[in-house]
Order: structure tokens, then sequence, then C-alpha cells
DNA sequence: GCGCTGATAAAGGTTCTACCATTCGCATGT
DNA sequence: ACATGCGAATGGTAGAACCTTTATCAGCGC
């Protein structure tokens, strides 16, 4: 009969209206907030309460807090920062494991392989050409050049992911990347052979997407993260110790 | 020559100390943490800051802090919650289109019952079938039940990446779900055959994953969304001012 | 003894005030 | 013209007081 009164934390409404304006336009970005000060007194709320609203949207990624005068808070444009911080955080308290991670990425970079093949522009092939001249480059010193080499393998995945227009695949990959890329410094060691096999399917999906094969593009990409997904498979079993017994 | 004295937050630091605790065991979950006026003295702050860091902790997904006495913060066992908001808002912020969500999902999808029907065990059938049943009765109703239906339609899909045991899979397709969600009831009509189609779809899903027929059960779940994306493609011009310009 | 009721205490939630630290801009002096 | 230094605006921290919520328990009446 009557409704229960929730007694929302204060912090939290002030978050979630300025969450909203934010969402709605209302608060473009880059633009500034007023000083706590004068929030204060439109929230009718005190300095602290707002301070812990104020803290959980920088923590949201939505504002950038500066400090002195001309500081303040700035609604900032939003990046894959949060997400991948999340899905790091996930990895640590081993709710999802690299081989989950692995298996998404094959089916996601397929996908993207693929779409990418039906729409590469001849300026986007000459992109991904120009990024293979890097990685060929580092070829020719393994040793020395194998951490350049697998910055461009990821530069060409993240440069297909744009060539399909699809923001989303940019966002997910870009997460998946940032939180693959510690393992591979660490648990990956490729050799020349590898680095070599690598490098060819690198080519072999250009060309798929120059001669508009979609399938043969979507399949070498997954193939092609298939084989990283298997040389780490085989170190799996020692990696949560290392990762958290830090200590 | 010299190295910049950085003066972190100390609220930041009594984060990344509490966080580095849960994350190296030595805060187990379900472990509660001592009260505010306590930990105040252990880290030698202010209450408005330590309440500042907990304010994060709790955004993180790392603690619950709950009310009255015996309340306080308690280790909490994270969930997927954090990565599905993060990526909510990203999505919102970038104003990711209808047609992309869908276009993406389409991908996804197609993988995920793929993955679904090598891995499905008898009882995950069963499941299936039970939603299938619940669907089934919503066909009889059209006008009545069509948003049933299409809750249904939706549970099958979770049920799908449940199956793959991959909980990448359950995050990203609940997200995108959730976004896609809100166009649904605004702006896809979808008539007695269209829902009698998707029935059928799901059916065949079902026994593509019982014959355990990766492909067939993927290429069945792509054109079953791509006819979804399809109906709503048509209304999209007219979806921006509405998702936006709601005040 | 059972069950309700009110008091009590412990914890988070909020407010207020004061002060510290950082930064920018302007005035001042050389 | 340039360096120096002061002051103001703004976020960061501290501490105390009080309010609100909730669990527990003692006491009372039946």
């Amino acid at each position: 009969m009557f409704k229960k009164v929730k007694h929302n934390r204060i912090s939290q409404s002030v978050v979630d209206q300025v969450q909203e304006a934010i969402l709605e336009g209302r608060l473009q970005v880059g633009e500034k907030l007023p000083a706590e000060r004068e929030m204060m007194e439109m929230f009718q709320t005190s300095r602290g309460t707002l301070r812990e609203a104020l803290r959980v949207l920088e923590h949201k990624g939505l504002i950038e807090i500066r400090l002195g005068v001309s500081g303040g808070a700035v609604v900032k444009g939003m990046g894959t920062e949060q997400i991948s911080e999340s899905l790091a955080l996930l990895l640590r308290m081993q709710k999802v494991s690299l081989s989950h991670l692995a298996e998404f990425r094959e089916g996601v970079e397929g996908h993207v392989a693929a779409l990418a093949a039906t729409r590469a522009r001849p300026s986007d092939i000459a992109e991904l050409r120009k990024i293979l001249a890097e990685a060929e480059a580092c070829c020719k010193d393994v040793a020395a050049r194998r951490d350049d080499f697998i910055r461009a393998d990821q530069k060409f995945h993240m440069t297909l992911a744009r060539i399909t227009g699809n923001p989303l695949y940019i966002i997910i990959l870009e997460t998946v990347q940032e939180n693959i890329h510690n393992y591979y410094f660490q648990y990956l060691s490729m050799n020349e052979p590898e680095i070599q096999e690598n490098y060819r399917d690198l080519c072999d999906m250009a060309q798929a997407l120059e001669n508009r094969k979609p399938d043969e593009a979507g399949r070498i990409a997954q193939d092609h993260v298939r084989r990283f997904c298997h040389y780490m498979k085989t170190r799996e079993g020692l990696m949560p110790q290392k990762m958290n017994g830090g200590k």
C-alpha cells in the first residue's frame, strides 16, 4: 500500500545527476564544472559528501580533477581505461582466465578481419602495408626487436578494427589487447620461426583484404590468434602464482 | 637528474593498499574491514579522506559497505557489473549506433552459438528446451505477449553464452543486449510472422546444439540476429534524436 | 515462558570549520 | 624586459560534532 521510503545516499544522487547531465549533453566534454564550494550550494550539501561524489565520477572516467587555481573538475572524453582496469581486476581475481581471453579474442578477430575485407579502401590497404614494412624490419633482428614486432602486430590488428568502421570492435579489441599485453612480454617466448610465421600471417591477411576475400581473411586471423593462444596455454599453469604471489 | 617529488593523493594510496591486500589474499572475500574510525588511526588519516577511498573501492566492486551496527566494509567477490557498467557508459558517451551494436552482436552471437554447440551438456539442452517452451507459449498470443517473447529470446541467447563457459561472452552480450534493448520496445514492430520465424530459429539452434553442429548453429544464430538488425535498420534515421534529446 | 517494546550502542552518513598545498596571475622592483 | 614575490582561487586534509540506520538486549506485560 505504501512504498518504502528509500534513502539514497546523497553522494550517489549527486553522481547520478552529474552523470546524466554529461550523457544528455548538457555538460559537454572539456567543459569545466563549478568549484566545489559553489556546487556545495547548488546541491545543498556539504563539501565532504560532494567530494565523495566527485571522486566516484573521476574514477568512472567521466571527469578529471586538476589542482590549483583554475583547476577543478572538467568533463573528460572517456577511453577504454576503466573497462581495462575492471577486466584486469577480474583476471587477477581469477574470475576470467587467459584462455577465456584468448578464445574470445580469436572469435572477435576473425570477424573483424572478415568485415575489414569487405570494407577496406585502397588507402587502408596502404596503411596495412606500411605496418607490414615495420614488422618486416623487426624480423631481421628478432633478438633485439621482438617487442617492436609484437607492437607492430598489435597495431595491425587495431587498424583492422578501425577499417571495419565499427567503434565497438575498436573498444573491445583495445581492452583485450591492453590486458593480454602484460602477458606477452613476460610469458610468451617467441623465437625466430614463430615470428616469421606470424609475419607471414599478417602478409596473407593483407593480401586477403586486398583480394576482398572475407572468409579467407577471417580464417587466417583466427588461426593467427589461436597460435598465440596456444603458445601461452602451455605456460598458463604457472601464472597465477607468479601474478598473485608478488610479495 | 632529480625525480620530481610526486604527491600522491592520500586517499589513492589507501585505495592501492587495500586493493593489493585483497588481490594478494591478505584480505579474504567475506572478511570484514575494521570500522572507519579504527582504519582512520591505522592509516593515520582523516575520516573524510578515508571515506573517499572506501567510496572508490566500493565502486570498483572490491568491497561492499553496509549500514548500521555490524555494518561496515566487507570484501566482496567481484562480479562482472563494473566492467559492464563501464562499457555501457562508453557506449552511451560515444553514441554507438544501433547498426554498430547489431553488427557486433551478429558476429559474437555466431561464435557463441558455435562454441556452445561443441560444449553443451544434456542438462544445458534441457534448459534451452524449457525456454523454448516459454517462447512458444508467447507465440499463441502475440499481440499481448510480444515483450515476453523478446525477453525469452534474450534469455535464450544469454543461456547460450553461459554454456560456452566463457564469462567474457556473458559480460559482452549482457551489455550489448542491455543497450540494444532500449531500441526494441520503441522501434521494433514485430508481427506474428516475424515472431514465428524467430521462434523457428531458436528451435533450429537448439536442434543444432543437440546434434553437435557448430557451423550450422553459428550460421543460424548469425542469420537470426541479422534479421533483427534488418528490421530496425529501416528506422534508424529517426533514432538519434529520440535517444539524446530526451529533455 | 513468549512476545512485544523501548533503550542502548555501534556503525556508517552528513555537516561544519579550519587549515594546508598547489597553481596561476599580477604587481612590484631591479 | 625580466625576475621575484605576494595573494587569491581551488582542491586536499584534518578534526569534531551530530544524524540515521540497524542489531542487540533488557524489561515489561500477557
